[in-house]
DNA sequence: TCTAGCCAACTAACATGTCAGTTGCGTTCG
DNA sequence: CGAACGCAACTGACATGTTAGTTGGCTAGA
């Protein structure tokens, strides 16, 4: 039993895209644990393809600091790091707060729609005990708001800061904040945009990055394993 | 006479990072062409090199956005999209506003006195006829706020944005905003973090980003096959 | 003249071969 | 016992071979 999704067999898209999407998946969910040591190699036996499409990906991941590539000796999956996760936050919160003052400038019809359906299915799927299908929406819902902003390139920064941010949150799955309040806020950020009321959506946006950060010291002391030290930087431990 | 500043032979430095940069550097500089049709295996023969690095190369301009990869088909330079460019403004404008804001709260000696110097280069450079000195002195100049605000990510982050913003910068290279007025500005926001100012540090800052957009219109009228048409992806024209 | 079809030449995607650098583990020598 | 050496096994970097998909031009046929 493999760390990542299967490759449809059947599926025309080219092996490339396929794979990034499936490590990264891995990564974000900590079935990749941080810290654990990948190899081109072994990833690529483990798909079924070439070394190529996955070094392809590893490049993408290291950019993205979900890897951490050292030449000639080996790829790790990048621990976590408070100080990153801190820093996509910050990035985050600018990015998104620009990204919800458009859309609420711009106010279209369509994507205000599309993310009403979304919020009607967080509901749904927030009374399931499987939180899979909520976080998939969430997801979804941040696409969305960039989306109605018309700011594709501003989802592509959001999407490499929520990973970082995403781990840590997987990582206190049990505990995790109640999903009612995450819901309530998502609507307030829509009702923002519906009425093209910059400060409460801004407002409600900026509650929504409040809670990471206490959970984090917590956590690092109970994994520290998959944390960054500040210091020692070598292949070891 | 090729287009790529020739790598050093001498450099113990790896060759793929080095192609990376120099095909960049062509493109933001505008000695490649947009629209212009490039292919992996004839950059290659250009820097004699194997084909691998500049594959890899063309994967992390694609993401940049400044290749487009057409599968099976061939890789062209992004033409200038002008909402591609308005779009770099907005992220740049919200992730270098978080940047400086952090600056003032961190307020770092070393960052602040490198600023500093910077600054008097700049003034130096100012007065020469040739641009290119002072835009390398302006491109370390919003490096160093970066490291100033301690946020390598966001560095990241502004240096894509920018290279969308430099082409068109490039392209209007004769009739630029009067270097004084920037380097006013700059003046003006290193002050601001030095005192501790965000308010005026945004100021400055926010100045900073007003003079693109006017010249954009004038330049699309000027040269229309460098720019990026709404319709029509076909790889002919 | 126009159209349909074939084909050569190109592309990037994918696969694999080769290389130099790193590492850790024995072994050998002090 | 411990330090130094050497070697085998690994890594990703780089090189190159192979393939499928696309394109444009030529030609055969109307």
């Amino acid at each position: 039993m493999s760390v990542f999704l299967p490759l449809d067999p059947f599926s025309t898209e080219a092996i490339g895209p396929r794979v990034y999407r499936a490590i990264r998946e891995a990564i974000v969910c900590l079935r990749l644990t941080p810290g654990q040591i990948v190899s081109e190699a072994e990833v690529a036996r483990q798909f079924g393809a070439s070394r190529q499409p996955v070094h392809d990906a590893f490049v993408r991941l290291e950019l993205s600091g979900l890897l951490h590539v050292l030449p000639q000796r080996g790829t790790r999956v990048a621990r976590i790091s408070p100080k990153d996760v801190r820093d996509a936050q910050v990035i985050r919160r600018a990015v998104e707060a620009a990204t919800v003052e458009r859309a609420c400038a711009l106010r279209r019809p369509e994507s205000l729609a599309a993310l009403a359906l979304n919020l009607e299915r967080q509901a749904i799927a927030a009374a399931e005990p499987e939180p899979h299908a909520f976080l998939k929406l969430d997801e979804e819902f941040h696409r969305l708001l960039a989306e109605c902003a018309d700011l594709p390139m501003a989802w592509a920064i959001i999407e490499d800061a929520k990973s970082h941010m995403d781990r840590v949150r997987f990582l206190s799955l049990p505990q995790t904040t109640p999903l009612a309040a995450l819901i309530r806020q998502h609507k307030a950020i829509v009702a923002g945009i519906a009425a093209g009321d910059w400060a409460a959506a801004r407002e409600a946006l900026s509650e929504h990055f409040c809670e990471l950060d206490k959970s984090l010291p917590a956590l690092e002391a109970k994994y520290p394993d998959l944390f960054e030290r500040d210091d020692a930087r070598a292949l070891g431990r």
